[in-house]
This record gives C-alpha cells, structure tokens and sequence, in this order.
DNA sequence: CAGTATATGATATAATGTAACACTACAAGT
DNA sequence: ACTTGTAGTGTTACATTATATCATATACTG
C-alpha cells in the first residue's frame, strides 16, 4: 500500500511521503488563503494522493461511501469542483477522471502524459500559450485564459512490454 | 444560411464555399484511401461543415433524423468515429463535441481556441512534442503519440463586447 | 454468386454530470 | 445568547453522453 509500479510520473517513489506531504501542503496553502478544506474535500484529496492515478467521479463516490459520506454524485463533484478550482487536482478530459496535482502551490500550465494501454499519468508542465498556439492566438485577437494539454501514447513500461 | 458571425476561425468567410470544399476533398481523400464515405458519414459531415461550430453528439443525432437517417445514439458515434479516426473531425474533449477539421488533409496537431462565453472554435495548429512537454516525455520515456491541445479564454467578439 | 467483411438500425443500458431544494455548520453582528 | 447570512452538505430527481449487443442490410472478394 505504499508503493504502486507505475503512478504518476512513471517513477516509484516514497508513496506516503508523498501522500502526507500532499495533504500538508494543501491544508497550508488553505490556511493562507482563508480555503475551507472541509472533511468531504480533504478526504478526496487524499484518496486522489493515495490511488495515484486518475480516479472517475463515481469510483471517488464509491470510496466516499466506504469512508461514511454522503455518496450521491454531487458531493463528489462539488469535491472535485472545490480541487479542481484551487489547483490541488486537476481534470483529465480525455479519460473524464481526476488526478491530484503534482505540483500543487505552483502556478503552472500542466500537460499530461496518458498511457493508452495501462492508463498511468504522469504529469508535466507546459507552456502552449508560447508557442504556435500563441501566436495564432495574439493573430485572431482570441485571448488565452488557460489551456489543457494532454498527450496520449505509451508509457516507459508499456514500451518495454509491448506483449502483455 | 450562408454565414455565421463567429464561427471557426473567428472571421467572415464564403461559408458555401467552405462546405462545398470540405465535402468534396473529403470525397477525394477516401476514394484514394479506400474509404468509404457512406450517406450517414457523409451527411455527419456536411452538418458539421455547415454548422460551422462545435455540435454535440445528440444535436447530430437530431438533425439526422431529420434527415431521414437513423436516431439512434450508435448511429451518430459511429460516424463521428469515423470522421474523427480519418482526420476529416475532431473531437472537442472540453466540450465533449465535435467540429469538423479546419485542414483536412494535411497531417497535423490540431490545437483549439474555445470561447467560454459564445463557444466559438477556432482550429489553429500546435506542436506540443516540440516544446517542454516533448523534452518531458522524452527524458521519461513516454512515447507520444497524439496530443490535445484546447485553450479556454475569450474570443475577438466577447473580448470587445465584454457586457453581453 | 457464394462467402466474408463492413456498415447500419434498433433496443437496452451504462457512465457521466447537474438542477434544485432542504438542512446543517459556522461566522458576524447586535 | 440570538438572529441572520453565507457556505457547505445530503438527497432526489433528472439530463447528458456513450457503449454493448444483436439483427439486418450492403458492399467487396474470390
């Protein structure tokens, strides 16, 4: 329960240093900026620390139940909203999932890395507005607010396996 | 019937033109790809070439039945999977709907401008692999293989009208 | 023209996401 | 302490998006 082979950034790593430290973070960051990091939000914060990988609303739901919340979908949603918003976990459009932020704190542009056959994520940071993008953007006069990357292929495991 | 204000590109342009075009290098393609461009795809198609924007999957659904073609869901995505495996569609995850390709033919990473108050498209090109992300992927291992790229922010129009 | 592969039509159902309202907990002012 | 306001939670009900499956039809291949 405290490593997982391919998680998040493809690498192991200390799983509940990371999961603790997730959660310190948050609840800091939360104090500072008068957040209320309520039972419901920090409990699917660290479910999303601790699974490591993109979790869908109704597993989070499922997990909540078991945890003796409330499990009807909006309490998950509003969860995530509450997360998602604050920059502690972020949405995976592709899969309709959510991962906790890796680089929580940090302002920044994630782009993510999804294995098409087992699914992990690891997370990176981008700057899409620098580039082409930006450049037809200032062109057609289309102002940037915020912008989602998401790459899909294999991740270093799955290239080495291509068998399984 | 023929123009809409702001549609993909976010400029005024010979919209029958642009259906017309679209339809017939479309034609073109799967002939020499071996393809086959059958009513219901080609008509998926043309509505998303004439609509000029982003369409849901149930809008589709709708407009082709009346039309005449089947109403059911799986009619719908099996098109759309077809167009959107084939380059001649993409799919907007943000907004879990569909536009048709704004450069059909040419191979490329389509990234998209999306207006969060008029829903506005505008298709512009990217190269994700190239910046950050791609020295990420490489010093982890990721293979990419397709990237999504959707920028949320205000289109020329909402920019200049920001009461509405 | 028989056999095979591919596409369509239709039913049913799964998965994802929201609107709305009642209730609770807490904070702020009096 | 008491009221009042605000934000959060729980729940019902429903809306939207998407697939699995099977039967039928159509088109290519030898």
């Amino acid at each position: 329960m405290t490593e997982i082979s391919t998680p998040l950034g493809f690498e192991r790593h200390d799983h509940v240093h990371c999961v603790d430290q997730g959660l310190l973070s948050a609840e800091q960051r939360c104090a500072e900026q008068g957040l209320r990091l309520t039972p419901v939000r920090r409990k699917v914060l660290e479910l999303l620390l601790q699974e490591h990988r993109a979790l869908r609303a109704y597993a989070i739901l499922e997990l909540l139940r078991e945890a003796g919340f409330g499990s009807q979908p909006p309490v998950a949603y509003r969860a995530l909203d509450f997360l998602v918003e604050h920059g502690f976990a972020h949405k995976i459009e592709k899969l309709n999932a959510f991962v906790a932020c890796a680089y929580p704190g940090e302002t920044h542009s994630p782009a993510f890395m999804i294995c098409r056959k087992c699914d992990a994520i690891a997370e990176a940071h981008s700057a899409p507005a620098r580039g082409i993008l930006g450049v037809a953007a200032r062109a057609s006069g289309f102002q940037i607010e915020k912008t989602m990357v998401e790459a899909e292929g294999l991740c270093p495991s799955c290239t080495d396996q291509p068998d399984a």
